[in-house]
RNA sequence: GCUCAGAUGGUGGAACUGGUAGACACGCAGGACUUAAAAUCCUGUUCCCGUAAACGGAGUGCGGGUUCGAUUCCCGCUCUGAGUACCA
């Protein structure tokens, strides 16, 4: 028979689920290797031919692996908590869980069809109780956690309990909010309990806080900030303002460092790792107290004094070595001083500034960064270093939200003190013998430093850390590491998420009973906020813990059950544990991980906090979840377009300008669907048919073909671009589609959707399988003994797809494999001590052919996903001779065989006597002869 | 602005440690088979000059450099994409 792909690969499919081929052992002696890919948002559009990218080439991986002896868990799930499905809730009154299910059954229609190698005995949905359970559950250990900086790790609340009871505060060092009290043991006890956890939530690593957060009036709900642009809803366009509320927040913050430091120890690409460094923006400097000189005189306002308990203005600096080029001090003009540090001269300025400053917008003051403002309050301080009385300004070039809010003008080495101290004729003084400061600052660390008093004369190492010894012993400073990450809020006004396993009970939170998880999702009649803006938790009818305390009404955001699903894939079904130590003491991490680089800063770190803080508590193993990650490209859209011809009179006739000729005629540009359109020609009667408009449409062609204009754009249904897999699938077949997406180009890269070119792995896949049949499609082998030329094909793809695979370079063996079959059609080849190999190595990109072949050639059904790789053998590829190119001065003239058994200067002798390099001498003798053995012969004439 | 990645035929891309640039495939052109189409097969296909061919010249974004030899290494620049944004 031919290859009849659609009965192959259903036949397989419908195999690999009734026997779970892809199941794998939860110990075994082999090696664990684990290879999971990002999970889905099950959305309703479903998948197109962008999505599995990443899982063609994952499966690929572990399809590798179990030839290659490991124990391989390929597990797959839905993120299936999330907004587009609360969206269609609130606008349908449909709930969520059935559109999720509904979109879940269309996800894994699709994905069957494509014939992973998912283990989907252990499938996981966020949204389903049995799963939330447990990010519940690790909510309550956060929550019953705090942060100990002498052990660095997390420790039971309990620890922290019994050491405020026994010592009270003293030798206490936590990650913990600002203001937290100082108290002895007896105090504590004394303390009721209110007031306990009042003080302990300060510790707890997810804490509730007073945050900032994007309230959108109309649409009734919070929005995260990638929801919001320029102001206004993303959807919809509605205005956002800025609204204060209590929520719950995690403090990812203790973890800044290890998040830094771990990010050294795993394999992931660069970028990624570099955006997540910035993510945490360690910078290394000092607090410096600048006291502020004549404070009585800022008598404006009696209670600002009063309540400004502060002499000191607290900076941050990166640059502690230039505090001698310090000619002003910069506050945010939200800075808490800044109104008594007014003088009443300078009072309408100032004022003026802040309203202004308050004005503007995210944007402006984005667009404005080049224009200098401030003002200046009147008020001066002293430089600790030197007691140089120094003038206060504010200008929003100071972010209040960062550092501490102020910082030391050090015009010389700072570009924007520069333009500040130019623009307000502030002085700008030299500090380092090198630096060049006549058009603009110099952040120069080397040479020697002037006007520095006592580090006059040192370089920059020394100085710093001579600064910082001084600053220590007056008292006025210290160093200090900042980081930029804040803490991670952790609710949503949203229906469509983990409730918080929180009741309230005189306004504290406490934990419900762990006997009480899951805290299932009560039902609502709406799934919008109240009339009173309460989340649409606070709809629910008699939700109360015990009957009678208020549970917490946010859910949990989008990224609580992605932080530790790949340790529920090791023990899905298990209704004690998050998953057994026994079965993560065998899966340990995630060996290989392949998904989009959009989680960088989300999903990508939320999941090592989560993980470390498990590890701090002795649930798993590893620091690191995932040891390998790869960043699959995406796929973007490639829009074909048809021109439609305008009349005199400007309006849109039915004639269509071929895309050569619409220079000369006047036309409007239109999308037209991909599907009909072939290496960008469209058909016609396909196009004619596509709308009933166009049944008449007329054409103006160029060669007699209609040839469309491309554009690179997204892939979406209102620009026809949209290519989806069943439809390839349908024409195809699921392994030409597997390896396609493969051919197109290395994995890692972003590239647009092609569909030309789909043909040639087709008619790859087809000629894979004439290789075993007869002129007349009947199953025809040879068992004869392989030649030496068969031989060699066979061993050069066993060592080049095992070399490719290895570096994740799937294009490259798809390229070879073509070589390789291209070879053995030539030698007509149906050897069973070539094919069945063969077999083997092309089974992970197409899995279905290989299975139905393996079983023709005699083979058990289903033992070919653990068949052993074919082993490489250097033997057979071993050559007698070489074909060198000879170039003349680096120039390729010509190619001359030469046996390999010669030395250097046999091979110069041999190449310099043939007849064809002499021609080139033109009796010349050569200056250099360069033989590189094997590779190469260059003569310098 | 900063950081990172990239730029190779008509197209997607290959060349892994400096050693035959353009593998493999698409497209295109020509041919075979066929009443015809589809399918299949064969030949050619970086550009320029010449052209039956041999042969000659140029050539991996641009300009330099190192080297017997550079797509690969170094310096400077241009463009494209991604991230980030007054972070002190």
């Amino acid at each position: 028979m031919d290859y009849q792909f659609a009965a192959i690969e259903k036949k397989w499919q419908r195999f690999w689920a009734d026997h779970q081929t892809f199941k794998p052992e939860d110990s075994t002696a082999k090696p664990k290797y684990y290879v999971l890919d990002m999970f889905p948002y099950p959305s309703g559009a479903g998948l197109h031919v962008g999505h599995p990218l990443g899982y063609i080439a994952s499966d690929i991986f572990a399809r590798y692996k179990r030839l290659k002896g490991f124990n391989v868990l390929h597990p797959m799930g839905y993120d299936s908590f999330g907004l587009p499905a609360e969206q269609y809730a609130i606008q349908t009154g449909q709930h969520p869980a059935i559109t999720t299910e509904a979109n879940i059954a269309t996800y894994r229609r699709q994905l069957d069809q494509i014939g992973f190698s998912f283990d989907w005995s252990r499938e996981v949905r966020t949204s389903s109780p049995d799963f939330y359970k447990w990010t519940q559950w690790i909510f309550m250990q956060l929550f019953n956690s705090w942060y100990n900086k002498d052990a660095d790790r997390a420790e039971s609340i309990d620890k922290l309990i019994k050491h405020f009871e026994q010592h009270g505060s003293t030798g206490i060092n936590a990650v913990c909010d600002e203001e937290v009290s100082t108290f002895t043991a007896d105090e504590w006890r004394a303390l009721d309990d209110r007031a306990k956890q009042t003080e302990l939530l300060k510790y707890r690593l997810t804490y509730l806080r007073e945050s900032t957060v994007n309230w959108c009036a109309a649409l009734g709900t919070v929005l995260a900030n990638d929801e919001v642009k320029d102001g206004f809803s993303e959807r919809g366009g509605y205005p956002v303002e800025q609204k204060k509320m209590m929520q719950w927040s995690m403090r990812i913050t203790a973890y800044a460092e290890r998040l830094l430091q771990g990010l050294d120890t795993i394999d992931w690409p660069e970028p990624l790792k570099e955006m997540q460094r910035n993510w945490i923006g360690k910078s290394v400097g000092a607090l410096v107290r600048f006291r502020i000189s004549d404070f009585q005189f800022r008598n404006s306002d009696k209670s600002e004094i009063e309540n400004s308990k502060s002499e000191i203005i607290e900076v941050f600096t990166t640059r502690v070595d230039t505090i001698f080029g310090t000619t002003f001090l910069v506050l945010a003009p939200e800075h808490e001083l800044v109104t008594s540090l007014t003088t009443p001269e300078q009072k309408v300025d100032i004022k003026a500034y802040i309203a202004q400053a308050k004005k503007k917008s995210e944007l402006e003051r984005m667009a404005d960064a080049k224009t200098v403002s401030g003002a200046f309050t009147g008020s001066y301080a002293i430089n600790p270093v030197n007691g140089e009385k120094i003038e206060i300004w504010i200008a929003d070039y100071v972010l209040a939200g960062y550092g501490t809010g102020a910082v030391m003008g050090v015009p010389s080495g700072d570009q924007r003190d520069y333009l500040f101290a130019k623009h307000y004729s502030l002085p700008i003084i030299p500090i380092i013998d090198i630096q060049k400061i006549e058009t603009e600052a110099d952040p120069t660390k080397e040479g020697r430093y002037i006007n520095s008093g006592f580090i006059n004369g040192l370089a920059y190492k020394e100085a710093t850390s001579t600064v910082i010894a001084k600053l220590e012993e007056m008292g006025a400073g210290k160093a200090k590491v900042n980081f930029r990450m804040r803490d991670a809020i952790f609710g949503r006004q949203r229906y469509w998420g983990e409730p918080v396993p929180v009741y309230f009970k005189d306004g504290l939170p406490y934990l419900i009973d762990e006997k009480d998880l899951p805290l299932v999702l009560p039902e609502v009649d709406k799934y919008l906020p109240t009339e009173s803006g309460e989340p649409p938790l606070a709809r629910a009818s008699n939700w109360k813990y015990k009957g009678t305390e208020a549970y917490e009404h946010s859910t949990m955001p989008g990224w609580a059950g992605s932080s530790w699903y790949w340790y529920r894939y090791m023990d899905a079904h298990n209704d004690n544990e998050f998953a057994s130590k026994k079965a993560i003491e065998y899966w340990k991490d995630v060996d290989l991980y392949i998904g989009g680089s959009e989680h960088a800063t989300g999903h990508l770190l939320y999941s090592r906090f989560w993980n470390k803080f498990l590890k701090d508590i002795g649930l798993v193993i590893e620091e690191e979840p995932f040891k390998k990650l790869i960043n699959q490209g995406h796929i973007q859209g490639r829009s074909n377009f048809v021109y439609r011809l305008i009349d005199s009179e400007g309006r849109g006739t039915n004639t269509f300008v071929s895309h050569g000729l619409i220079k000369q005629y006047k036309t409007s540009e239109l999308h037209v669907d991909v599907n009909i359109v072939e290496n960008d020609i469209v058909d016609i009667n396909k196009f004619k048919q596509w709308r009933p408009e166009y049944a008449d449409a007329e054409f103006i062609l160029e060669g007699g073909k209609y040839i469309c204009g491309v554009e690179i754009e997204k892939m979406s249904k209102s620009k026809f671009n949209v290519v989806n897999p069943d439809d390839l699938i349908a024409r195809y077949g699921a392994d030409t589609l597997r390896m396609y997406e493969m051919f197109l180009g290395p994995l890692e890269q972003s590239k647009p959707w092609n569909t030309n070119g789909i043909e040639g792995v087709f008619k790859f896949l087809r000629k894979f399988w004439r290789l075993f049949h007869d002129d007349v499609w009947n199953f025809n082998i040879s068992n004869e003994e392989p030649t030496k030329a068969e031989l060699k094909s066979l061993h050069k793809i066993i060592h080049k797809v095992e070399e490719d695979v290895e570096r994740f370079s799937f294009n490259t063996s798809v390229s070879s494999f073509m070589i390789a079959v291209n070879e053995l059609t030539d030698l007509k080849c149906n050897k069973r001590a070539i094919l069945q190999d063969l077999v083997i190595i092309l089974s992970p990109y197409a899995p279905h052919i290989s299975e139905e072949l393996w079983v023709l050639l005699g083979n058990k059904p289903g033992t070919l996903s653990y068949a052993p790789y074919p082993k490489f053998n250097p033997a057979y590829l071993i050559e007698d001779e070489f074909a060198y190119p000879i170039s003349i001065n680096g120039k390729t003239k010509t190619n001359v065989s030469i046996p390999l058994s010669l030395d250097l200067k046999e091979t110069e002798d041999f190449v310099l006597a043939h007849a064809d390099v002499q021609k080139y001498l033109d009796g010349k003798a050569p200056k250099k002869v360069i033989v590189v053995k094997g590779r190469i012969v260059n003569i310098v004439l």
